[in-house]
DNA sequence: GATTGACATTGACACGTTTCAATCACGGTG
DNA sequence: CACCGTGATTGAAACGTGTCAATGTCAATC
């Protein structure tokens, strides 16, 4: 890193024309030389990039962006900063941006329409190169705008994203639901209780659906070998509340196995039963839903549906290169298949 | 949402210019609008809102930053995107960010330096308004580099920081360890192992410092009343791989506490007693240091030392802010004070 | 009625870059 | 020797905005 003569001064920031006159060439040959190099000759290259060094220069990206049109960055836009889920997509992301030389803006809309609109008015303001998105909900007109804005985009974890309106990188949540189903019912689990968010939330009503299908293809009334616990909010506290109804039982008799819609309930429930003195597996099987981080840490370690996150973002951002790439691109519609992780928390029912 | 009477062209997007001539202005005026409203009649000025309605303008941002020179957008770089740690940090650096209308960029060094480079020269390029660093180590010729280039800078989690560097906003380490041994040695315990990475880390060294007073405050003999237990990495993996080194004892007897560098130690290690059918508190203590969020969420919830990683974050950025109001703003530094949080992890020694 | 001042608005320029048609240098070909 | 083609370089224009000196308007004051 070059010394600067004089590091106390306000240096007015150096540009692309001191550089050429540094190097004795004219602004739009120093441009060639950032921009193709291919096209400049090999000694008057170097000579530029030896200026380039000595100055330290840095190419300024608003006067870059403002002249070709295109940004060098793209929006990361998640419902909730801190939640793990999240954060290992946009691990996913950033490592795909970061080879293509993109910037990645994190936005978070907080599950707030609000916030959401504006984070992509940003966006837009920003005339970021695209954009992968996590819509709160169904509503697709704010993103609707954002292709009217030019702006590309990817939605992720929408499966019901119509095709002709956008990219979409997903996991098959009713397989999902279907293979913990499966996996239950295969211990010898006839009682099983869902515990769950809102199915206005399509994703976990998929799963229920998932769930659904498997208790019937084993030959099971869902009347009686389904306990369906609602709760308001996909949250530890909330998982950890619901422990004594479950363990109440419905209408027939107690479950033997709880399936929660995701992970954070799940872990809550562990908790909810460590604090009576209960332990999964022995006292009831508990699986969750997602992988994230946690689940692996607790004792004893959760059984849970997998979801790829990490390939999920890096997904999602190369959609979104081959939109920069290929102008004439159609939009794509990515489905991954969740695995089941099997861990401590579930075992076979003692009869 | 205004309809575009012709969605599928591609659509020169509108500019200020347009806004101009649809509402019988010219553009200054409009920029006057945008920027200081109060200038303009309220009769003329509601006519170009309207416009910018109609024509679903929005500002182009690149155009704004070359022209004023400042940038919307602060940088965060963060040593790693998933850690629980540092998105709390995020949060709090993004809440107060949009409450000043910037957008954050998130980079992610990866404790790399080649990264941590590439990254700040990113915002360099874009001119960002300043940056929210967490830096790999104590060598501060990155960020040196940034002041050079005009951009301000708040290093977090790095009390070493000289003042006429950069601002910097911490938390007191050892006072962190000094509180920890207290409550420890309060319950009796007179052996404790301390669970820690490197030393190289400044952060678990001084937790370490304060740790090594408490013990001898209390008129213990630090040889025999400390166990170190060195591990490489501080992630959850290694503290359950520690859980034997720990329990076996050291040179005289086994320890009846430990205090973990960080929560995923801890957690990991709490990890580990359950694989071998034990628990806290009554097998062994365990305190944690952080309170990440999934502390909470474990059985037994871990008792721990809780950073206020929120507050440390919207303080650096609030700093930050400061820096653009008042242009002869001194840097500052920060420190705040830990907390305890009592959880279940840790109870009285029984002799 | 002339002068002043306050306020609103204008118009042109500048920010740093990319782009592209135009120019230049030069070696090869007819 | 004139001509051409190729490849390297140049210079000016343009991107969309902010700024500021200059101009315009109007009511109040002398």
């Amino acid at each position: 890193m070059p010394e600067n003569p004089n590091p106390t001064a306000a240096r007015r920031s150096v540009g692309i024309t001191q550089v050429a006159k540094h190097a004795g060439v004219s602004p739009g040959t120093v441009s060639n030389v950032l921009n193709r190099p291919e096209r400049v000759a090999t000694e008057t290259r170097e000579r530029v990039e030896a200026a380039i060094r000595e100055l330290d220069y840095v190419r300024n990206s608003s006067g870059s962006n403002l002249r070709s049109g295109r940004s060098d960055c793209v929006g990361l836009l998640v419902l909730d900063v801190t939640n793990p889920y999240f954060t290992e997509v946009a691990r996913g992301v950033e490592d795909e941006a970061v080879e293509s030389g993109l910037a990645v803006l994190l936005l978070n809309s907080a599950e707030d329409h609000t916030r959401q609109e504006r984070n992509l008015r940003l966006l837009a303001g920003q005339r970021a190169a695209g954009a992968v998105v996590m819509p709160i909900d169904d509503d697709l007109s704010d993103l609707r705008w954002l292709s009217k804005q030019g702006i590309p985009w990817v939605a992720l974890d929408r499966g019901d994203v119509p095709i002709e309106e956008g990219c979409s990188v997903s996991v098959d949540n009713e397989a999902g639901g279907l293979a913990a189903g499966r996996h239950l019912i295969g211990l010898g689990h006839e009682r099983i209780a869902f515990l769950t968010g809102p199915f206005s939330i399509d994703q976990v009503h998929r799963r229920h659906q998932g769930l659904l299908q498997a208790v019937t293809e084993a030959g099971l009334d869902p009347e009686t070998a389904l306990d369906l616990v609602h709760v308001p909010q996909l949250n530890p506290e909330q998982g950890e509340k619901a422990v004594d109804t479950i363990l109440a039982g419905g209408p027939r008799q107690r479950s033997t196995a709880v399936f929660c819609a995701n992970d954070q309930l799940a872990l809550g429930f562990l908790k909810g039963l460590g604090r009576r003195g209960l332990r999964a597996p022995d006292d009831i099987s508990v699986m969750g839903y997602d992988d994230i981080d946690v689940a692996a840490l607790v004792h004893p370690g959760l059984t849970t549906v997998a979801q790829p996150k990490y390939k999920l973002g890096r997904t999602a951002m190369s959609l979104l290169r081959e939109h920069f790439d290929d102008s004439g691109h159609r939009h794509e519609r990515r489905l991954f298949t969740p695995e089941i992780v099997l861990r401590g928390s579930t075992a076979a029912h003692r009869a």
